[in-house]
DNA sequence: AATGAATGAGAGTTCATTCAT
DNA sequence: TATGAATGAACTCTCATTCAT
């Protein structure tokens, strides 16, 4: 918890960066310190230097790479006029997110018994983005009332299983633009959305 | 491969009932074959004798649970009136099948590492069972019209995620009224479906 | 915690001699599995078959050599007429096994911090068993009278040092005949023993 | 091994120090660097530059606890007008020490296999203060005849083993009196003392 | 004089799998 | 059919020590 010399703050960031490299391909179990050491050009003792242990890494990398997809996300989702717009924007952010980061599925997928809380965390964090902004939208009748959490929560899970199917089973590269059109006609059904101005 | 006894097949089915509840609790990593021959009270050994590897008792329960939920959710819709109507009816027994049977979700979850084959397979015949449905709804003018299979896996992410938020994770109760309720509305949008007979 | 077979019970008896030797010889810290596994001529992973861990086998052999000791001594001290006989008779006892089983100090000298409950109690069971002699003696005016527990740990002080110095540092040939002689003077006249019967 | 400026000289000092609190609070083998450095306030590396090795250190502060008891014990016993009455007197400032510096039996208890040579070399120098006082008070008939080295190993395993208990084990209350005076009682005894004037 | 980043050998422990009975 | 003893490779993690600054 000390201050890190410039050195030191650079190898803590190629760990970082090859434990999600490592994590990404292998996964948490198979993937160990060796490798990640290994991928990282240091010494195995090196990396507890900087980390608690396996797990500690495992939570920040998620934990970093929530941070990167939101930021992402909201960053698309600011240049759409209305709701249903941004939503598509985000989802587009997502997915051009995932196809760089398959690390972001992978790791997330087997969080569960790795680590719930953090798990539990990034999907909050997540569905949190969502909640607001269709809360508001819900209210200024751009989209249909209803529990915007429920609504949140069904749009995460769009995009985790199509994402999933088009961009990390069909191997990288990124999601076919029919399949996006296809999703965008759906989302825009589910948000029960009306164009507020006709 | 050869056929078994009667005594055969009885350690057999305790090993795969036994695994399925060991893996669901532990996940894959954490469940070792002596946990999942104590709890089936047979040898460590005898495990080998119908089994070839711990994976692939892995994949005999994926695959019988996978079997077990699509029988449990044809049933279901084969009550439905409309096509909106069986999809809501699959989706509730879905809910009702993972309430009771957590595996489902905690296995599956974690599947991409441990048997990537398995767990592609588990979820093409998943969303197989929605494709023929939606695909003759549509044509009969009963769902919006579209590519099938990306409305399926659509919906199957909104039951995966929204099953794990409120089964899963909320411990056990079962889905409440009020959120299928909500569901049940914004799956209805999605499939942008018509009340064929107003 | 399961009954043993014949051969795993042969297994464990080996691995606990070896354990003893081991520790014996390289003290606990610098005697790893890998060394007693060896030396016990089975794999590494046998141990945790029959140990939870490092220190449970220490406490074993520890506790095994304590009752291994304590046995000797009393079978020796019966043979004495009066109390102060009885004692060097049990102090001879314990030298030769100490000659024999150099584990016993070796191994006790640094359980301070490996175990300290075990080496309480080694020490409490080993001058407990004078205690209620002393005692005895001391009502029968056979010993100065006082408090029975000071005397049993100053004659096991002695016992500690003499034999550490005498049989373990001068390379075990056993005690030498004029050291106890002298040593036998000192533990009379510390008893404050009288000849009952002039 | 050249001569130290003053600041010097404090860091090596402070370092000692805190090695000698270390290693009695948590035995040589858990006592790290790390944590003798931290102790004393200086980074790893300044460790290195005033000790050879973990080992060095320890045999140093061993070393210096020695010569520490040795001249309280000294210092005390020079009060006594008999030899039995300096040697009581040498047992109380041994005891008094001891309280005071658990890090004398902690650490030496488990010296045997850690530094040998530097555990003899204690004993040694302890006994050997004792051995002259005796030889002569033997002579001057104040003690009983014999071998004035056995007398005093004896006299140094009651100390250990009765320190040891009541006052490492006591949890550092100081030697009870009452234990105190039997005890006395007992090394008189022991002695053969003669009080030589009546 | 002092630092703290880096190292890598080695520790204890677990577990899927094999095999003799 | 069934067993449980045995294995050894692999894991995470620790630490005395070195070295560039």
């Amino acid at each position: 918890m000390k201050a890190l010399t410039a050195r030191g703050e650079r190898t803590r960031r190629r760990l970082l960066e090859s434990a999600e490299r490592v994590f990404a391909e292998l996964g948490y179990h198979d993937a160990s310190i060796v490798k990640i050491t290994e991928a990282a050009s240091v010494g195995q003792g090196t990396f507890y230097l900087y980390f608690e242990s396996k797990k500690s890494v495992f939570d920040e990398v998620v934990l970093d790479l929530n941070s990167r997809v939101r930021h992402a996300m909201t960053e698309a989702a600011a240049q759409g006029a209305t709701r249903a717009e941004s939503e598509l924007l985000g989802f587009g952010a997502f997915f051009r997110f995932t196809a760089e980061h398959p690390a972001l599925y992978r790791i997330v997928r087997q969080a569960e018994f790795v680590s719930p809380e953090t798990l539990h965390l990034h999907y909050e964090r997540l569905t949190g983005g969502y909640v607001a902004g269709l809360r508001q939208a819900m209210e200024a009748g751009e989209v249909a009332a209803g529990d915007p959490e429920v609504l949140a929560w069904s749009l995460m899970g769009i995009g985790e299983l199509v994402g999933m199917r088009w961009i990390l089973w069909d191997g990288g590269r990124g999601m076919p633009e029919d399949v996006f059109d296809e999703l965008a006609r759906i989302i825009v059904r589910a948000l029960g959305a009306q164009a507020v101005d006709p």
